[in-house]
RNA sequence: GGGCCGGUAGCUCAGCUGGUAGAGCAUCGCACUUUUAAUGCGGUGGUCGCGGGUUCGAUUCCCGCCCGGCUCACCA
């Protein structure tokens, strides 16, 4: 008989055991005076005299992580928010029932313990239990102690049991959670008002991207999950609403990778009557903080680089692919702007189409500290406004660090003309097979056609920033349930069936 | 989608040029009323990812498939 089966029927059995103790194997409402991780800022620094001396009754509930039977008394940690705490239970100390449920307890069941609190001979700080609780039995094994579960398959399968298992995959999406609220809570102080807009949309828009595709069936209607909400925000800017942020979820069917993951979280936020200048200063501004915010410093290090939020180096495209130009003789500021030394180095057709592949190729993987790069070509950029000075560029920049893009922005094209242009030529590009152009979306140019103030328009990728500052290599450790092929047959059912049918 | 690597007990892993599978933890039993990787003694537990082939014999070799990781391509 395989483990798992001899396991649960066991634990089963111990429900009955428990149940014939007087005790509900999944209990309701518990009543605690601390959580663990605040008995610990509470009385991590009183010596055992002082708790001896004045003893402090204290009741709290975890999940047992270790169990250290000695005949007539024991030790148990209880695990709560990542935190653990011992507890002493001796059988002169507990009635009868309360004892023999602690022999019955399991590595994994929930439980509250009351009591008093003291050190033991080696210093730790401990519950001396008078009362013992029983809230919710496991019926399955938790993953070794020490080891823990290291399976990367099994812990974004089960992410709740890396959690249990592994202490800082809390903390990274304690981090994530503290990012997204520095965000929120910049923006809200700057005046910056907080909207949700359409996930399904009859239309797709505002980025480069192929969509998932759904269907509505009271309206008989194909419907796009957004590849960006980008056309929805600017449209309420033309309505008035000048300053305006979402932070939520695009969607993108397109490639897996550390990088990438089909559903990920974006803010986007657009400032009326600003600029691209404007956004990148507003940029460092916002980047810094949320940097202090995650990690308490502007200096991070990802994978053995640093990163300063506290000093942007700023360069155009141009520049970026002289700088890191790989040969001995860099190319001249007159070389990256001529389409004929542009096509000699790149397969792309359009000098736009090259420079921005030399970038990607030659720049983009060494900005390892905060960079903001600017001087997009405008056949990549159809919503941004193009330079006064230089029609083939556009007031776009980009974010990096760590080697990879985390933000996107620029000056937005309120034009209604030249964005129906814009469209065509997408129109046109699609028509030659680029399957992630723009489709026209003529509701937007209406929109802008009322006349749209003009703005300053920006996207942050949140998943890969949430990378940054908490040094993770891959999206799917920011992600708490990344994208998996299913796993087949799990089995549980039908042996929970076996064991009580 | 291509290339490379991996899948052995609940978990973490070993298993040589093919000979019928092992450790630690967990689990079960016994002892132990201040332990902390508790300790000591004894036990249970495996469709070796799935399917086919070669072979007297396959966890091991070959082919196909499934799942995952890295990487390239695409992208943010």
């Amino acid at each position: 008989m395989a483990l798992e089966d001899e396991l649960l029927r066991q634990r089963h059995q111990r429900i009955a055991q428990i149940q014939q103790l007087g005790f509900a194997p999944y209990g309701h409402a518990f009543d605690f005076t601390h959580t663990i991780p605040r008995l610990l800022a509470g009385y991590s620094a009183k010596t055992a005299e002082e708790l001896a001396g004045d003893p402090i009754r204290v009741r709290i509930a975890g999940r047992i992580q270790t169990i250290r039977r000695m005949g007539k008394a024991g030790f148990l940690h209880l695990q709560q928010e990542g935190e653990k705490l011992q507890i002493y239970i001796k059988k002169d100390a507990l009635p009868e029932n309360e004892y023999k449920l602690y022999e019955l307890l399991d590595t994994g069941d929930i439980v509250g313990a009351a009591g008093y609190l003291f050190r033991t001979k080696t210093g730790e700080l401990t519950i001396h239990v008078e009362q013992l609780v029983f809230l919710s039995k496991i019926m399955l094994a938790l993953p070794e102690k020490w080891h823990g579960l290291e399976d990367i398959e099994t812990r974004y399968r089960q992410r709740y049991l890396d959690l249990i298992a592994n202490p800082d995959v809390r903390r990274i999406f304690v981090t994530r959670a503290n990012i997204v609220r520095s965000f929120r809570r910049q923006l809200d102080s700057r005046g910056f008002l907080e909207v949700e807009t359409p996930m399904m949309q009859p239309l797709y828009g505002g980025a480069a991207a192929r969509p998932f595709v759904t269907h509505h069936n009271t309206l008989d209607l194909d419907l796009y999950l957004r590849i960006a909400p980008e056309l929805y925000l600017k449209r309420l800017v033309v309505g008035g609403l000048e300053r305006v942020y979402e932070i939520n979820r695009n969607f993108r069917n397109e490639g897996i990778s550390t990088q990438h993951n089909p559903e990920f979280t974006m803010l986007e936020f657009y400032q009326a009557y600003a600029d691209f200048r404007v956004m990148m200063q507003l940029t460092e501004e916002l980047l810094r903080q949320v940097a202090i915010d995650a990690t308490g410093s502007p200096r991070v290090s990802y994978q053995g680089l640093s990163a300063d939020f506290d000093h942007f180096n700023r360069l155009s495209m141009r520049e970026a692919v002289i700088e890191f130009w790989p040969g001995a003789t860099k190319p001249s500021l007159d070389n990256v702007k001529d389409p004929e030394w542009l096509s000699l180095h790149s397969k792309e057709k359009s000098p736009g189409a090259a420079l921005v592949e030399l970038f990607e190729e030659y720049a983009e993987p060494n900005l390892t500290n905060p960079t903001i790069v600017h001087g997009f070509p405008v056949e990549i950029s159809p919503l941004s406004k193009t330079n006064p000075e230089d029609p083939s560029i556009v007031d776009r920049f980009e974010v990096f660090a760590g080697g990879v893009e985390i933000g996107n922005a620029f000056t937005e094209l309120n034009d209604p003309q030249e964005q129906r242009r814009r469209f065509e030529m997408q129109l046109a590009r699609k028509a030659a097979g680029d399957q992630e152009a723009h489709v026209m979306d003529e509701d937007y140019i209406r929109a802008l056609s009322y006349g749209m103030p003009p703005a300053g328009g920006e996207g942050i990728g949140i998943d890969r920033l949430t990378m940054l500052l908490t040094n993770s290599k891959s999206i799917r450790d920011v992600i708490l349930f990344p994208l998996l092929r299913p796993e087949g047959e799990i089995g549980l059912v039908a042996k929970l069936r076996e064991v009580a049918p």
